[in-house]
RNA sequence: GUUCCCAUAGCUCAACUGGAUAGAGCAAUUGCCUUCUAAGCAAUAGGUUUCAGGUUCGAGCCCUGAUGGGAACGCCA
C-alpha cells in the first residue's frame, strides 16, 4: 500500500466509524488508479460500503467523498460516477513524497534468511535456454528479496552423479581418444554433452538388432552391451573404484568450469554449493524415521511407500525394494540438512512446472513427518519454453543451447548499435562492453518480463527485439537520461538540494511522479508474490511515462530555472529508480548508447 | 487409469488478484529529427477474452460442464 493509499485508508475508517460504528477489514478496501478519461488522482470503489450506508452507491459514493475532502488535508476535490469515487489530490503531495524516495537504498536487513536453490544443472550436457529461464528468475527473486529487507542465501545443488554422467564418461573412453577441453576449443560442458550424445547414438546402433527382433525402442536400448556397461560403471562408482572416480572428476571439473563460464557471462553466483554426490544417502536415515513413526510403510519387497490418498494424492515410493535411493529421497535428506544449517524461514526451490507433484509430495511428507518448517518449503514453479516445433530434448537436438544464445544476442546487439551509428567515441573494450550489457539486456527482459508461471514460446528463427517493450528501449531510456546528467554537469547546473514543491507539475510531470512512488510498494510486491515479472513491468510503466515527458517538456530549454531545476531532478531520480529496477532483474543500465 | 496446469488482437505478452469503455509491443498503414539520443513520440486499424451455462451491483478472473493444448505419477534424476 502506498502512503497515499494509507491516508486515505485512515480517512474511510473514520467516516465509517463515525457514520456506522463499523470497523473495517483492510481487505475490503479497493483503491486503483483514477482512469484518464475521469476528473481525479485516485480512486475508491464504494460498493463494499452501501450496504452499511443503506444507500445506492451514488449517494455512498457522494457521502465518503463529501467526508474525505472535510476531513483528509490532502484531499482537494472528488465525483462520483456509478460506484466510483474519483478523488483529486494535492499535487504538492506527490512532489513531497517523491523527493524522499531513494530507490538505490534496500530496506534494512530483519528476520531470518531465505534459501533460493536455482540453477541446480545436471553435469552430462551444457545449460540451454530453460535453464537460463530459471537462473535468471532465481537470480533475480535473490536480488528483489534483498532489496526488500532479507537476507538471501543462494543455492544450487548439482545432480553430478548417476547414470547419465557414466554415460557420457563411458562414450568418452571408448570413443574420445583422450579429447579435452584444450585439445579441442571445446567449453568442458559442451565437450561432455557432445559424448553424452555419442552415447545415444551409438547405443540406438546397437539396439536394432533388438529392435529388429520385435522389441519396443524403449526396451531395447535398455539391452545393449554399452547400457550394461555404463551399469557396470555406476556400479563401480559407488563402490569407489579408484579410476572411475577419477574419471569422473576430471570429467565433472570440465563441466563446472563450463558452467562457471555461463554464470559469469549471465552475471550470477552462488553462495553454497551442494553436490548430489554428496547429499544423495542424507535421506535414508530419515525413511527409517519415517517408518518406526508409523508415516511410511514397506511392501513385502521391502521396498518404502507413504500413503498421500488422504492429502488427494497417490502412493510414493520413498525407498527402492533394493535400498537405494530415489529422487525423493535425496530432497527428503536435503532440505532437512539445510534447516539444519542454516536457521531460515523458508527454502525457494526454483523448479520447473512438471516438478509440481514432486514438491507437493516433499511438502507432504515433511508435514507428516511433523518438521515444523515443512510449510516453509516453498516450490517456485515456472513454465517450460517451448519451441515452434514442441518441448525441448537434449538428447534429440531440440534444445536453444545457452552459450550460443548469448553469442547470438550480442551479435545482433553489436549489428544495431553499430547500424544505428552509437559507437562512435568508444574504445573496442567500451563497445564490446555495451553489445554484451544490451544483448543480455534483450535477453534477461525477454525472459522476466512474461509471468512465470506461464509457459513460453521462443521462436530461434525471430530474433529477440531490441525495440518497443523490450530490455534496450529501457536501456535507452536511461542513457538518455545519462545524457541530461552529463549535459548538466558540463554546464556546472546543481540540481541537488531539497525540492521545490510549490512549483505547479505539467500533466505529463505528475504522471511521472506518480509511478515513480510505485517503485517501493512494488518492489515488496514482488518480494512477497516472488515475481519479478511485476518489475519488469514496471519499469515499461517508468520508461514510457518517462518518454513521454522527455518527448513533451525540454529540460535545458526551459526558460525559467526552477522548473529546469525540478526536470533535472526528476530526470535523475527516474533514471536511478530505472537503474535501480533493472538492476533487480539482474539488467545493467548503460550510460551511454 | 489417477491428478495437475493452460486457453485474451494475425504473433508474443499485460490487465493492480472480482471493478469503469480488456491494455502494450511486434507485424500493417501514417505523421513527427535546423530544439536535451528517432533503440523515441503520436495516430489509424486489429477483440463475442475457446464454447455453453451459473454465482452478483459487477466476471478475462470465481463455480459447473464441454472442446483444444501441455505436464506429472505407476521402483529415472
Amino acid at each position: 500500500m502506498t502512503a497515499l493509499q494509507s491516508i486515505l485508508a485512515e480517512g474511510i475508517r473514520q467516516w465509517l466509524h463515525q457514520q456506522f460504528q463499523h470497523t473495517l477489514a483492510d481487505s475490503a478496501l479497493n483503491f486503483q488508479e483514477t482512469r484518464p478519461e475521469f476528473e481525479g488522482d485516485i480512486t475508491v470503489v464504494v460498493f463494499p460500503f452501501t450496504k452499511l450506508a443503506g444507500l445506492g452507491p451514488e449517494p455512498t459514493g457522494q457521502q465518503l467523498g463529501a467526508f474525505l475532502q472535510e476531513n483528509v488535508d490532502l484531499v482537494t476535490g472528488f465525483n462520483v460516477v456509478k460506484g466510483f469515487l474519483n478523488l483529486s489530490i494535492q499535487p504538492e503531495f506527490y512532489l513531497k513524497e517523491v523527493a524522499q524516495l531513494h530507490p538505490e537504498q534496500a530496506l534494512p536487513t530483519s528476520g531470518k534468511p531465505f534459501m533460493v536453490e536455482f540453477a541446480s544443472p545436471n553435469t552430462n550436457k551444457p545449460l540451454h535456454l530453460g535453464h537460463i529461464r530459471n537462473i535468471l528468475l532465481g537470480d533475480s527473486l535473490c536480488r528483489i528479496l534483498a532489496h526488500n529487507g532479507t537476507d538471501v542465501l543462494r543455492l544450487c545443488l548439482y545432480n553430478d552423479r548417476g547414470i547419465h554422467i557414466c554415460k557420457s564418461m563411458l562414450a568418452w573412453k571408448k570413443f574420445g581418444n583422450g579429447e579435452t577441453p584444450e585439445s579441442s576449443g571445446l567449453k568442458g560442458d559442451h565437450l561432455i554433452g557432445k559424448y553424452y550424445v555419442v552415447f545415444d547414438q551409438k547405443n540406438r546402433e546397437q539396439a536394432e538388432p533388438f529392435i529388429a527382433a520385435g522389441i519396443e525402442k524403449d526396451a531395447a536400448v535398455l539391452q545393449t552391451e554399452l547400457t550394461r556397461e555404463a551399469q557396470e560403471m555406476l556400479r563401480l562408482w559407488e563402490e569407489g573404484d579408484e579410476a572411475t572416480v577419477a574419471l569422473w572428476k576430471k570429467m565433472n571439473d570440465w563441466v563446472y568450469g563450463g558452467f562457471n563460464e555461463t554464470f559469469r557471462r549471465l552475471g550470477v553466483h552462488f553462495n553454497h554449493l551442494y553436490f548430489e554426490s554428496e547429499t544423495y544417502l542424507l535421506g535414508k536415515s530419515i525413511v527409517q524415521e519415517g517408518l518406526d513413526k508409523g508415516v511410511f510403510y514397506q511392501k513385502e519387497d521391502g521396498s518404502v511407500w507413504i500413503d498421500l490418498t488422504a492429502d488427494g494424492l497417490d502412493h510414493k515410493l520413498v525407498l527402492r525394494a533394493d535400498g537405494t535411493s530415489v529422487y525423493i529421497t535425496q530432497d527428503i535428506g536435503t532440505a532437512t540438512e539445510r534447516f539444519n544449517t542454516f536457521d531460515a524461514q523458508a527454502c525457494v526451490y526454483v523448479v520447473g512446472n512438471e516438478q509440481d507433484y514432486h514438491f507437493k509430495v516433499l511438502k507432504l511428507i515433511m508435514k507428516h513427518l511433523g518438521r515444523p518448517w515443512a510449510e516453509q518449503l516453498h516450490h517456485f514453479s515456472y513454465g517450460m519454453i517451448e519451441l515452434p516445433s514442441g518441448k525441448m530434448k537434449s538428447r534429440e537436438g531440440t534444445v536453444v543451447d545457452a552459450d550460443d544464445l548469448i553469442d547470438e544476442m550480442e551479435f545482433t546487439a553489436a549489428e544495431r548499435t553499430r547500424a544505428l551509428g552509437k559507437i562512435e567515441g568508444l574504445s573496442e573494450a567500451e563497445a564490446q562492453e555495451l553489445f554484451h550489457v544490451l544483448g543480455m539486456g534483450a535477453l534477461k527482459y525477454f525472459l522476466l518480463k512474461v509471468d512465470p508461471k506461464k509457459k513460453m514460446l521462443f521462436n530461434p528463427e525471430e530474433s529477440i527485439d531490441f525495440q518497443g517493450n523490450t530490455g534496450p528501449f529501457l536501456q535507452y531510456t536511461h542513457a538518455r537520461i545519462a545524457a541530461l546528467r552529463r549535459r548538466a554537469l558540463s554546464e556546472s547546473i546543481d540540481f541537488s538540494g531539497d525540492w521545490n514543491t510549490a512549483l505547479p507539475l505539467h500533466a505529463a510531470e505528475l504522471k511521472l511522479v506518480k509511478v515513480l512512488l510505485k517503485f517501493r510498494p512494488l518492489v515488496a510486491e514482488a518480494a512477497q508474490a516472488l515475481s519479478p515479472a511485476l518489475l519488469a513491468n514496471y519499469a515499461y510503466d517508468l520508461a514510457t511515462s518517462y518518454n513521454k515527458f522527455y518527448h513533451d517538456l525540454s529540460v535545458f530549454n526551459e526558460a525559467d530555472e526552477a522548473v529546469r531545476r525540478r526536470r533535472l531532478q526528476l530526470s535523475d531520480l527516474t533514471g536511478r529508480t530505472l537503474a535501480q529496477t533493472l538492476e533487480l532483474l539482474g539488467i545493467r543500465a548503460p550510460q551511454q548508447m
